[in-house]
DNA sequence: TTTAGAATGAGAGACTCG
DNA sequence: CGAGTCTCTCATTCTAAA
């Protein structure tokens, strides 16, 4: 059914060669990035509605109910920079040794978490022996690492950031990289900070001191920088490493050793977020480069989004058949209507919205005012700028519609009438498929993981929508073992197991309705289990991200789009577990 | 009570032109 | 090189009609 056909190139496909076929470059060093919108920065200066909203994000990011109910009976709910540092003050504290041995055994992890617990480790063990062992290092390493020693970080902090950042980054950039790594792990509240039992029972403060300073800090250095920071560039033409149409694919990259996988990982959300968003997204996920893909290079529809993960991407192989990549190829129908007028031959992105039925029909008398002719370009450009807005397609003489939702699975890659019946709405199709992945797109990068996992996979899809990393991966013939998904929307999860059930999967589904539910317990007792997860998928909302959002367009600390940190929260404590399970 | 329609721009990149 | 223009965007909210 589905084999590897990546040597397609002799096709006459239709997209622009020239200029297209050179691969862009994505700078990303440290020196590019910014300061991390973490956890310091959500939400600065909004007001919550609710006295429970506020407290809801704050849960969410791991503190408990009770400390931030208190936090905010003592600050008020109106200054949440105010509420995040007394709560940041608040667990350094309780995470003071003597309380530690209550809820926090100590555990056996081996190396990669253990540095990653380090890091809100005791910093008094800045000794002598530091000095020895710097003097390994060059001296350009050494001039990098003494000044952070000095500033009370510790060895293994500065040789993790330095490792990660790069030797030609700044001093400032390396306090960056670990303030960034310290409010990752204070607002994981689940995870288990200390890892070893702590002799020296005077740290706390220092902790508490310096998370504040760094919040502090981070703060100011926000304020200060400027448009002039490099933020991650966008590729032109949006190919990621490379499509399957493209000749010159890339098959190589160095992925950061902390990226590494099993578990592997698939992060996706729009390509054109605001500025810095995805430089936060990509210092979170291990420094991985973004791979920015167009859509529309797998189908008729423009889809523009960026992909974070950690797959292989030598030998991707596409979904077969090869979906129709022009409008006319992919509906037919509208061949015969389309004006010449109209040179469209992709549509561009499919959203969650369509135009009316009295928008087209505004369309079609003001055509009909030339029945002989072809319209004045006045008319043209506003019919032309109506269809391109609302995505309209050619039906009739004069006549544009909005896609059928049909015709949106379609392109989209969908089975057809996968969203369809089991009391679902016609509304509530359009935006579950404008929510969702494009199957083709995200298969082709997955497909790596067939030879990897002949025996079939286990799952944690993390925001699941209506199954677009299932859909993909069934599609490429990597059968399902064990699937956790997580979807707040009912509508989807109907979708979802109503398409597990029809396409007789052999394999065990699981859905939880919140990310919220998966704390390290719940987690854990899955991984043992099903003997760990071999893949975890996720597009995180992107509401807050989405130019189309006039409302609420407020960035990764947006009230939807901040669940990208649970995502990270999830996927780090499932790197986590299975490295020390090893 | 439910649902369709309309109103609501900004932000950022690509492109043009002098 | 810089200013101006064009293009596009996984949406939310209010209102009126059904």
């Amino acid at each position: 059914m589905v084999e590897n056909t990546s040597d397609l190139d002799g096709e006459n496909f239709d997209w622009d060669t020239e200029d297209e076929l050179e691969i862009g470059n994505i700078p990303l060093s440290c020196s590019s990035l910014t300061v991390p919108g973490g956890v310091a920065t959500i939400g600065s200066g909004e007001a919550g509605p609710s006295c429970s909203k506020t407290i809801d994000h704050f849960v969410g990011m791991g503190f408990s109910e009770k400390m931030v109910a208190k936090v905010i009976q003592e600050h008020g709910e109106e200054n949440t920079d105010t509420i995040l540092e007394t709560l940041l003050t608040y667990s350094a504290l309780e995470e003071s040794p003597e309380e530690q041995v209550q809820h926090n055994e100590p555990d056996n992890f081996s190396s990669d978490c253990d540095y990653e617990g380090s890091f809100l480790s005791d910093f008094s063990d800045i000794d002598s022996s530091d000095n020895e062992d710097l003097a390994n290092l060059s001296s350009d390493e050494e001039n990098k690492i003494r000044p952070l020693l000095a500033m009370g970080y510790s060895k293994e902090e500065a040789a993790i950031a330095l490792e990660r950042c790069g030797r030609d980054c700044s001093l400032a950039e390396l306090t960056d990289f670990i303030c960034a790594a310290q409010m990752a792990r204070a607002a994981d509240g689940d995870y288990p900070l200390e890892v070893k039992p702590r002799l020296n029972g005077d740290y706390s403060n220092h902790k508490r001191r310096r998370l504040l300073e760094c919040s502090k800090q981070r703060r100011l250095e926000k304020r200060i920088l400027t448009e002039d920071d490099e933020t991650i560039r966008l590729p032109n033409p949006m190919i990621g490493f490379g499509v399957p149409t493209d000749s010159f694919r890339r098959v190589r990259r160095d992925i950061p050793e902390a990226a590494i996988g099993p578990p592997y990982f698939y992060y996706e959300n729009v390509a054109l977020a605001p500025k810095g968003v995805w430089t936060t997204i990509s210092r979170f996920l291990y420094d991985v480069e973004p791979e920015f893909v167009d859509s529309k290079y797998f189908c008729a529809a423009a889809r523009k989004r960026g992909y974070v993960h950690n797959l292989p991407i030598e030998n991707r192989f596409p979904l077969l058949p090869l979906p129709a990549r022009t409008i006319h190829e992919a509906i037919p129908l509208t061949k015969k209507w389309w004006p010449s007028w109209d040179s469209r031959t992709k549509l561009n992105c499919l959203q969650t919205c369509i135009g009316s039925a009295k928008l087209t029909e505004r369309i079609r008398k003001a055509l009909e005012e030339y029945p002989d002719s072809e319209p004045p370009m006045s008319i043209q450009k506003y019919v032309m700028d109506e269809c391109r807005k609302w995505n309209l397609v050619w039906v009739g003489r004069n006549k544009v519609a909005p896609l059928e939702p049909d015709e949106i699975e379609m392109l989209l890659g969908f089975p057809r009438n996968h969203t369809r019946g089991g009391g679902i709405s016609r509304t509530d199709r359009y935006k579950s498929l404008g929510n969702s992945f494009q199957v083709d797109t995200v298969a082709y990068h997955l497909s790596t993981l067939k030879d990897l996992y002949p025996n079939g996979i286990n799952m944690l899809s993390l925001f699941s929508g209506i199954g677009g990393a299932e859909v993909a991966l069934h599609r490429l013939g990597i059968p399902l073992k064990n699937v956790v998904s997580v979807e707040i929307s009912e509508v989807n999860r109907n979708i979802v197991r109503s398409w597990w059930e029809q396409t007789s999967q052999k394999g065990y589904l699981e859905h939880l309705d919140d990310v919220q539910q998966l704390n390290s317990d719940r987690l854990e007792e899955y991984m043992r289990k099903f003997g760990g997860f071999d893949l975890v998928v996720g597009g995180s909302p992107c509401n807050n991200l989405a130019g189309s959002n006039r409302h609420h367009r407020d960035g990764l600390e947006g009230k939807e789009s901040s669940l990208f940190y649970d995502y990270f929260r999830i996927l780090d404590l499932v790197k986590c577990i299975m490295t020390r399970n090893e």
